[in-house]
DNA sequence: TATATTTACGAACGGTCGGTCGTTTTGTAG
DNA sequence: CTACAAAACGACCGACCGTTCGTAAATATA
């Protein structure tokens, strides 16, 4: 247990600027961040943050982290509660909408920004934001087995494929709420996978309504 | 006919730095591209730039307008000689994928990339990229429309929902082909849609095989 | 030839960027 | 109170940004 004052301070105001810096990487971009935009916003000197970070870069990849963290906090623990098979899949997909719809994020989603910022530029930015995906493609493709294994979905079923197809629904949301307006896009978001999984589910009753 | 050897000579170079500016935005950003990037990549002076734009605002403008005519000569027309109806929506979709395959822009998908790079940004780029994605999907909306009209799908399918389908879908292909690895992405987006299209035609012999 | 016109250039500007450094402030420990 | 340690600051640096401006080169017209 840390009791001195001094790491405690640094330790309240790095959590601040990495949260602070994760919202404005949504709207200026994870690298079209500045830092004097994030010290501004906080009231603190921006060579303060240099105390915490030894370059940008370093900031970068911490504020990666901390958007994981985030995710897990409100997308995927909220949604393990749900029993195991096609409902908890569904709850993940429909967790995320939720993320969306409740404006967490002033730019959407964080990782769909800052994947296509960064991904024809190597580096460890982009290591590490590919690392997430594929962490999260797992996680997916995981949960799409289990649910074929439980005998929720047909036994034909890919869980590739449906992993597949539930990314492509949940980017396509986050893609699209700015343009068709977020009502209509998050209708057409959860419709869509709904109607797919209660196409190759065994028991429909286990689904919530297409509404 | 302008036979004047100066404008011709100012068509053709503003023409090549379009193409150059659109190459590097994919790359860069459309944001984060600077003007001496460009110029240097073409060996012209930067200063030459503002001859035929007056800002990078504007040459960004006329970067999306270039790529709007790229993805119309190199998707939409050539699907347009497949025959009406759910044939031609497939052949649209798998131009698009053919597209990312050829890797004719380095960086995957302009438009994906511009788009979440400005979709938190308001301003006339922000503006005009919004414009393009609601052109595109009144322009898949369409197809999926005349596919119903047409009988080839099934009387119940919604086109909107199908269109917002085929757009998830593609999008999914470019933003997991650099993570995932090109050719089992490619197949994936192609199997999904596919798949999805065989199951609400009315007449499966008039789409390819699932490979 | 002389004169416009258009394209392209080099030099320079103010401003912002990421980053460094020495110092001050804040808190702990003897 | 003194000595020390961590955090935060202000001033400053070189590099690059978008942009302006006066000028030279190329091409047209007379």
């Amino acid at each position: 247990m840390t009791r001195d004052g001094r790491l405690l301070r640094g330790e309240r105001t790095r959590s601040a600027v990495l949260e602070q810096a994760l919202v404005l990487a949504t709207v200026s971009g994870l690298d079209g961040l500045s830092l004097s935009q994030v010290a501004d916003a906080l009231g603190v000197s921006k060579s303060g943050l240099f105390a915490h970070w030894r370059s940008k870069e370093a900031l970068q990849l911490a504020v990666i982290d901390q958007a994981r963290v985030q995710w897990t906090d409100r997308v995927i623990r909220p949604a393990l509660t749900a029993p195991a098979g096609v409902r908890r899949l569904w709850a993940v997909h429909d967790r995320r909408i939720a993320f969306y719809e409740a404006r967490v994020l002033p730019g959407g989603c964080f990782f769909a920004n800052a994947h296509f910022e960064f991904n024809a530029r190597p580096g460890p930015v982009r290591d590490r934001l590919a690392a997430q995906q594929t962490d999260w493609m797992t996680f997916l493709t995981g949960l799409a087995s289990d649910a074929v294994a439980l005998g929720d979905l047909r036994p034909d079923a890919d869980p590739a494929t449906l992993a597949y197809q539930t990314e492509a629904v949940g980017i396509c949301a986050v893609m699209q709420a700015s343009v068709l307006g977020p009502e209509t896009t998050y209708r057409q978001a959860r419709r869509a996978l709904l109607g797919h999984l209660r196409a190759i589910t065994t028991d429909p009753t286990i689904l919530p309504e297409l509404s």
